[in-house]
DNA sequence: AAATGCACGTA
DNA sequence: CGTACGTGCATTTT
């Protein structure tokens, strides 16, 4: 039985012909856009970024072909292909079938690819049908192709730099390791959750902490909490460990990464965060250190390559807040953003009823920490934890900033409402993730699902936002001539490298292009810095 | 060898 | 008892 009719067989070959076309398809590893970074047009357009959960088995997060073709063609594509040892990865796999391939290799790699085309009809279909397949072909097959770019150009990274910092974190592991086993009397695995548990609470006595599914937490929360109470140096030996042992790591991956061009090229992933994001594989260079200085001194190995004038970040400031006013119409949260004044202490002076110049330090920083707990669906339990008050105080905080900024309040409760009834929430262009937990029975699932519900508009839509942004920003170099180019993007940033004396209108062009990404009824502010290294530049 | 759990880095 | 990720290690399961 033929799975393709002439028809398709000829739509198939004209479409593996025209190579200037991008194509996108999920492989068996769930990469979009890797074939088309190669220049292989080999594949038809198979599935959606945003419908992550829902155009597979809802369990499943992966975009396979086989399990594709199983939902939307009832084509079992494993049943139809023999098991074959060296069968390859994906259809599209050039390399690995040999030119001696066994026939029925060849025949079930044949299979993967006449799928093709009528998997994409049927997913274009559900795309139209649930209003994303503009989403699809104006933002994320524009990102797909930017996204190569910025993996073929990757990032420069100074060896010696990152050599240094493993010569001095080997020592402050050492170091601490030493401290750490002479105060516990005896050496152990530091690493191993298990070992330590024996010593803190078996044979040091040590107060028991949060449970976990295994046993009791040793996370750095509650290490610091044991040694408020009982000031054991193991503990200060232990929690230094973990700092040194966990930056080592994140530089011996970094060196290891480094391509023969002095180079780290990291694969963007466009098809698996549910809310829309990237991600950032082989290696992540979402989460390079950035908070502690011991992470900046990670950060100046970034350089500017060779035939390049600096670095430049632009980061938008506090987009997830900016959407939350903008998608609840809150009056005051908008104000508080045309002011112009500094949002945190303009929100605290508003909650406490006082001047802005008023505003402890310590009252703004614990608004701050409401502000950003409410895009998570933080509750008042856990505020309190965070701010080290009790629930009665954290509760007094959240009811006198929803007195104040209430259409916040309603829209969030809103969202999980809409999301509870439609079964999906929606972002600013029209991404929509599948919550079928809302419904759950079991209370812990369920609630998971709303504080999901959301989020998952503010995170979305920032990244709609972000994605446009970099459509705009590659477009813009393009139409200028510029030799600028987009490195990484890290959420709400972007990093670029600079060519010789285009600091100035690429700086213009980005701010210009970030901020116009999307209308709001607050401004997109853009914050942009140069500099040799990323480090320097993120100022 | 593969899966799971914990811990921790980023936005 | 805060969302979204990726990675490495230890440990358990297959």
């Amino acid at each position: 039985m033929s799975l393709l009719d002439p028809a398709d067989e000829q739509a198939l070959f004209a479409l593996l012909a025209d190579t200037d076309q991008p194509k996108v398809v999920a492989d068996a590893k769930g990469s979009w856009h890797a074939l088309h970074a190669r220049g292989i047009a080999l594949d038809g357009v198979v599935a959606d970024p945003s419908l992550a959960g829902y155009l597979c088995r809802p369990e499943q997060r992966s975009y396979d072909v086989g399990s594709l073709a199983q939902r939307w063609l009832g084509i079992d594509l494993e049943a139809l292909s023999a098991p074959q040892d060296d069968q390859p990865q994906s259809a599209f796999d050039l390399e690995s079938l040999a030119d001696d391939a066994p026939a029925a290799t060849a025949l079930a790699a044949a299979r993967r690819a006449a799928v093709l085309l009528p998997l994409q009809r049927a997913l274009e279909e559900q795309m139209r049908q649930r209003g994303v397949l503009d989403l699809y072909t104006d933002l994320e097959m524009p990102v797909a192709a930017t996204l190569t770019g910025m993996e073929d150009a990757g990032i420069a990274v100074d060896d010696a730099v990152l050599a240094a910092r493993q010569t001095e974190l080997d020592a402050r592991v050492t170091h601490a390791a030493e401290g750490a086993f002479a105060a516990a009397g005896h050496e152990l695995n530091l690493s191993s959750p298990k070992q330590l548990q024996t010593v803190l609470f078996d044979e040091l006595k040590m107060p028991k902490t949060r449970r976990t599914k295994t046993g009791y937490t040793t996370d750095a929360d509650a290490l610091a909490s044991l040694y408020v109470k009982t000031s054991h140096p193991f503990l200060e030996h232990l929690l230094e460990h973990r700092d040194a042992i966990k930056l080592r790591q994140t530089v011996e991956g970094l060196r290891k990464a480094i391509a023969p061009d002095g180079r780290i090229h990291t694969t963007f992933q466009q098809t698996i965060a549910a809310t829309g994001r990237l991600s950032s594989t082989d290696p992540n260079l979402q989460n390079i250190p950035a908070r502690t200085e011991e992470g900046m001194r990670i950060r100046e190995a970034f350089t500017v390559g060779d035939g390049y004038e600096c670095l430049l970040t632009a980061d938008y400031s506090q987009i997830e807040m900016r959407i939350m006013a903008h998608l609840s119409g809150d009056e005051a949260l908008i104000e508080a953003f045309r002011s112009g004044e500094d949002l945190h202490r303009y929100v605290a002076a508003m909650v406490h009823g006082i001047g802005i110049d008023e505003v402890t330090p310590q009252q703004r920083s614990h608004v701050k920490a409401m502000s950003y707990g409410l895009a998570y669906g933080l509750s008042t339990f856990g505020l309190a934890r965070q701010l080290g008050v009790d629930t009665a105080e954290a509760a007094g905080l959240r009811e006198a900033y929803f007195a104040r900024f209430g259409r916040v309040h309603d829209y969030l409760e809103h969202v999980v409402e809409q999301a509870r009834r439609d079964g999906w929430t929606q972002t600013m262009f029209g991404r929509r993730r599948y919550l079928p937990d809302l419904n759950s029975d079991n209370r812990q699932r369920r609630e998971m699902a709303e504080r999901a519900a959301l989020n998952a508009p503010i995170q979305g839509s920032a990244a709609d936002i972000v994605k446009q942004a970099m459509v705009d920003v590659a477009e813009s170099l393009t139409a200028a001539g510029l030799r600028s180019r987009m490195l990484l993007q890290i959420h709400d940033e972007l990093l670029l490298e600079i060519a010789p004396g285009e600091a100035d209108a690429v700086e213009e062009l980005v701010r210009t292009r970030m901020s116009g990404a999307a209308t709001l009824s607050v401004p997109l502010d853009v914050s942009v810095g140069r500099g040799a290294t990323w480090r320097d530049a993120a100022h």
